[in-house]
DNA sequence: TTGTACGCGTTATCAC
DNA sequence: GTGATAACGCGTACAA
């Protein structure tokens, strides 16, 4: 491999010389500035970025950590995170955790060894506290993307959950419903409990008690059971509407309405928090609160490298994205 | 932060015999191991995998390059090169080209400073083959998933785009079809071209002659210029059917037949390769040929350790995966 | 079984 | 303007 010296000694310089013509510093005279660069260009040299970080303490790498890679919300934040590293200098170490614990532990303890400057995370859920706590030992700086974590005092990029489970549930009561479900993640996530207490919010206020026996918890990242769904729909009032968390979970309610002839519409409204990516071109279908996805990863980038350049001087700060109600074929009157 | 240094001062014994603890190389009494795994866990030691990689000339980082990190297709691929790299002991740094050879450029840049141990890449197009080259200069493993570069010798994973174009054609041929147009990816890149052959053969196989007028190209990650389209459309013998050369553009052309009220499939039939994501579960509608993603990101990570491993003596291996044809409902019998 | 000396490629510091 | 030297944190080779 080619190292600074080589182009040195070729330079009939000091390595020290070569290492400011690289980093523009110092004064060099415009000759010897052009001769090195020039022999740069000919032996192909490439500064070794593992050394530098060695000595400048920093690798200019973050890393971004999300709990669902196949879910268009995700990956639409990665590109918006990614768009933001690159022009703010930094490269993007990229992790997926599936909801799991055990698997953001072992990404956790690769950051930690990788010495990343700082970590976008999207934790898996309130018990990924533990593995914050590391990072903030560490003091590795990070920034919480989408969900919040009890107890960890961080800068973070979240949606308004609350809000957009409101209005989406809003709209369901304005269409007649009054019997509406709710097909939630896991109460242990921020979201989950968020989008919770809007569902409730818009029930209280229409004067619609909230029936526990219309309320349902799963994985965000996969809608794996259908028994529960089973036994809400065989009760003597059934739901004519279902509130679905997520883009993931309305996806595969749809899926479990349509092996069972419930037509959405006509039979069964459904609505739901985010968007489902290319499906949504193709067949603009499912009634939505829609987040900026985009946004998520950009502004978190964009808190993260702010914190790091501050370090600890900074205050917190909350980043608050906007949500988009858009209502599309999914909701309609309930059947008569 | 803590060294292999403070571990060692603390309990007593060389830094050396902290690292081979570390390590699990060499032979050390069980007494000493106990200790210094002790301390450092008390301490929070966590190496320094930076200092590591300079001293042992290898990251443990694989670096992925996508075209399209908002198509399905590629984001599947991406988990499954996250999977296989895990497994394998590697990290996986990730890169978004947008189909440009100029992002292109800067990541392989990036790659080449960041001395990642090999690279999964999804070529942008023909002309990625100088970046190609560069990797090669600097003897980085790489392994091209997706797309193929003439002139560049490398491993590949690859689908059968020829066969699964032909299939999908015939299929189209079979319900009737004889003025088939097709909305095809640059010809710069090599399974534009893989699938136009496949397209050709089909229609040559079955007596139909190939139409230019009916042949339109534009990037594989959007569909953006509606005016060629028009102009077949307004041909005096138009299509009635449509092989989309991806899921991208498939969206597209039925985002523009709808916008225009052609009814897909009465009006035109519509077919594509690569699967459309969550959209399929929401709406099985689109007659696809479905390609492994994650297998070809599984299989091109698996392809490049076995290439680090083995240095440049292994011969160059292709690895071809099958795809499926499944049909749906956006492909009928033509108009009457 | 454990330790010493050195090197990985770069930059900071200080001297000239 | 330019250079010598030390340091970043760790592993290898060799020695004890």
């Amino acid at each position: 491999m080619v190292t600074i010296y080589d182009i040195a000694k070729r330079a009939d310089v000091s390595a020290m010389t070569v290492s400011r013509v690289i980093n523009n510093s110092g004064r060099i005279s415009p000759k010897t500035r052009e001769k090195v660069k020039r022999i740069m260009e000919e032996m192909n040299y490439v500064p070794n970025s593992t050394a530098r970080s060695l000595v400048k303490q920093e690798t200019k790498m973050l890393s971004l950590l999300i709990t669902d890679i196949m879910n268009p919300f995700f990956t639409t934040l990665a590109r918006g995170a990614e768009d933001a590293a690159l022009k703010l200098g930094y490269k993007l170490l990229f992790g997926n955790s599936d909801e799991k614990l055990s698997k953001e532990k072992e990404y956790v303890d690769m950051v930690l060894s990788t010495r990343v400057d700082g970590v976008l995370f999207a934790p898996a859920s309130d018990e990924s506290a533990d593995h914050l706590a590391a990072l903030q030992r560490h003091r590795i700086p990070f920034v919480l993307v989408d969900r919040d974590v009890p107890g960890i005092e961080a800068d973070i990029v979240v949606g308004e959950n609350r809000e957009g489970a409101d209005r989406l549930t809003s709209h369901l009561i304005r269409l007649g419903h009054r019997r509406i479900a709710i097909v939630n993640g896991l109460s242990t996530v921020s979201t989950a409990r968020e989008r919770f207490a809007g569902y409730v919010d818009a029930l209280n206020r229409n004067g619609i008690p909230f029936d526990e026996s219309l309320s349902l918890e799963c994985g965000f990242n996969r809608f794996d059971d259908p028994e529960p769904l089973d036994r809400m729909l065989a009760l003597p009032d059934p739901p004519t509407a279902i509130f679905a968390a997520n883009n993931v979970l309305a996806v595969g309610v749809i899926g479990y309405l349509r092996d069972r002839n419930i037509g959405v519409p006509d039979l069964m409204s459904v609505a739901c928090f985010e968007d489902v990516g290319l499906a949504s071109a193709l067949d603009p279908f499912l009634t939505v609160a829609m987040q900026p996805a985009y946004e998520f990863g950009y502004q978190g980038v964009k808190l993260l490298v702010e914190r790091i350049r501050s370090k600890d001087t900074a205050e917190r700060r909350i980043v608050r994205l906007p949500t988009d109600m858009i209502v599309r074929r999914s909701t309609g009157r309930p059947p008569v």
